[in-house]
DNA sequence: ACACCTTGTGCAATCGATTACAATAATATG
DNA sequence: CATATTATTGTAATCGATTGCACAAGGTGT
């Protein structure tokens, strides 16, 4: 008996028919109350459980919902998925999570599974730029179901994203910095060519001039997002005929490994040199000398991509573009507190 | 043109059946090649994609997984889910993630939607004890599909389960605190209901009695998995009128409250107290005064929690209890280190 | 030239649930 | 009491792909 009860078993068991019972499952007003009620108990005694899989099939509705991201194992990325599944989870979507390890192939193979299994839409933070060539993105296109980007997004007619105000983040950082007496303030980026790196730098050098502050592009360092590679940049920067008096760092990871060099070379942080990161990471929180960083609020941005997906199934006529921005924090800490607020 | 093609539309368009379109399309050998190359030919042009939900419900098989776990940002989790996807990928698994905030109901909601959604196997950390009087694991055993524990697991006949030897990393932490001189060494512990909590403990035991020192129930504290409760297990632990030279934590977080709290009392590190945690959280290496922990190797938990899945699902009929053990390492730091060796 | 075997396709049922339309029974209306 | 109306249930097609069985065409052997 591990054979699973259908409807059409609960239909011949009561003499009736499986559209009879398909309806009085779903409650459909055009059904005798009595007779609902007796297939009800029936289904229940024969431990009756719907097959999603034959509904998504008539209904073209899957309740799946992909998500990419490059990597699980960030805490950024986890946090954003934890708001996204728990969100979900109250409309009855299921979660489906594909990395793509920040391989453009991955992410065109990915999107294709997905659309095979018939996702009703795909939540994705875009790991590489020059997607248009691309024709996994055409395919989502194609379909009608929802394409929604979150943190890293790629400016498309027609398709929504949530991200947090990434230039406002920079000019937040930055204008702290200044605020702590911070003349020459270096930046660590990644690639800007990604918005997300670019609009950090542009909110920097925006707070510079607001401050009559000379912007020096030898103090802009493109690196990875690593604490070797923070390092090395710091070595670079304390090499300068001029070093800077503070870091800001797109990375968290840069900005530890930055710190570790700093105080290897007996630098003082923050009186010689003040440090933000990037992202809030855990870490930046436990150290002793705790890491001011900036928080993305991820739990939230995973829940507001959720919701503004279940609007978008919802109206399905009226594909309104969202390009929904949530508002950094600031948090500043020991690296960057010199006026002891902490 | 939004409508997606089907193996109807190929065989409309090329005067045969669908029936020989799916052949054709599987490599079906009864085919001759002459037909497979024009439906391929064809089925690219025309953009066809095969509808993985129609497969999934002819054959049984959805090509789906679900993972549950009490939550999905956190780094030990957020790894060996990491693992399992990267595996389960290469044979054409997706993973659908559950959350369950170790609520039990949660547990069983998500086990039900989970088995509705037809997964082709579930794998979990699992959450609460008392799991017998849940019928919803009755349901996973009464479908055939495999159940797999891993981390936190429940001996069930059948079951296999995906572990690290607990017992052992109990047993070599407290070992190498011993070795490092410590000769009254603390436990804290989360909930010793838990497999996983009692082995670390037994192995904490078995590690004093094997040096000849006698064990002392008052140097072990039940507390929950934070800093906050680790701050306070310290607390009581130096009002002990012949405190600890040493505490072996299950958890990182609660080693870090202790070891906050040792500090702000003035007492040394590793000089007067060793600390060892549990996890290998990333934070634990970030730390100026870096803490031991022990590594639980969790993308390969994850990796491994898949091949044996693979393998259960390949070997339908032999379904061979496996019970994997994997062996913890210990990574000793700052905060367990008198004779310098880092 | 006839029985027989290959090879390649078609036919039709199936997976499990949904739903427009048809049909029947029950009740109401004049 | 006949007809109109409503309440319930049944019929059958559908979602898209798979597959056992039947069947036709061509080839082989005698």
């Amino acid at each position: 008996m591990t054979k699973k009860t259908t409807i059409y078993d609960i239909a011949k068991k009561l003499n009736i028919t499986a559209a009879t019972v398909s309806r009085a499952l779903n409650n459909n007003p055009k059904i005798s109350k009595s007779t609902k009620e007796i297939v009800l108990r029936t289904a229940a005694e024969m431990n009756y459980e719907q097959n999603k899989l034959a509904q998504a099939l008539k209904n073209g509705k899957s309740f799946n919902v992909g998500v990419i991201v490059s990597r699980i194992d960030s805490n950024f990325f986890a946090s954003i998925i934890r708001g996204i599944e728990e969100e979900l989870f109250n409309h009855g979507y299921h979660v489906i999570i594909c990395q793509t390890n920040n391989n453009e192939n991955m992410e065109a193979e990915n999107i294709n599974t997905l659309l095979n299994a018939q996702v009703d839409g795909i939540l994705m933070s875009i790991s590489n730029i020059d997607i248009d060539k691309n024709d996994a993105f055409k395919r989502i296109l194609n379909k009608k179901i929802p394409l929604l980007f979150f943190d890293r997004k790629k400016s498309i007619p027609g398709i929504s994203s949530i991200t947090i105000d990434d230039f406002s983040a920079g000019y937040k950082a930055t204008q702290h910095l200044i605020d702590e007496g911070c003349k020459r303030i270096s930046h660590l980026t990644v690639d800007r060519n990604f918005e997300i790196f670019r609009d950090r730098f542009l909110g920097y050098q925006k707070a510079l001039s607001d401050n009559n502050i000379l912007f020096d592009e030898s103090l802009v360092i493109e690196t990875k997002s690593n604490i070797e590679a923070g390092k090395d940049a710091a070595k670079k920067l304390l090499k300068l005929k001029n070093p800077p008096d503070a870091i800001f760092s797109s990375s968290d990871f840069s900005a530890l490994g930055a710190i570790q060099e700093i105080k290897t070379q007996g630098i003082k942080i923050p009186q010689d040199i003040c440090v933000v990161g990037f992202s809030n990471e855990p870490f930046t929180k436990f150290m002793e000398l705790s890491i001011s960083s900036i928080d993305q609020s991820p739990i939230e941005m995973g829940k507001t991509t959720a919701r503004v997906f279940i609007e978008q199934v919802k109206n399905k006529e009226k594909h309104i573009e969202q390009k929904v921005v949530l508002d950094p924090t600031l948090i500043v800490r020991k690296s960057s507190s010199r006026k002891e607020k902490i």
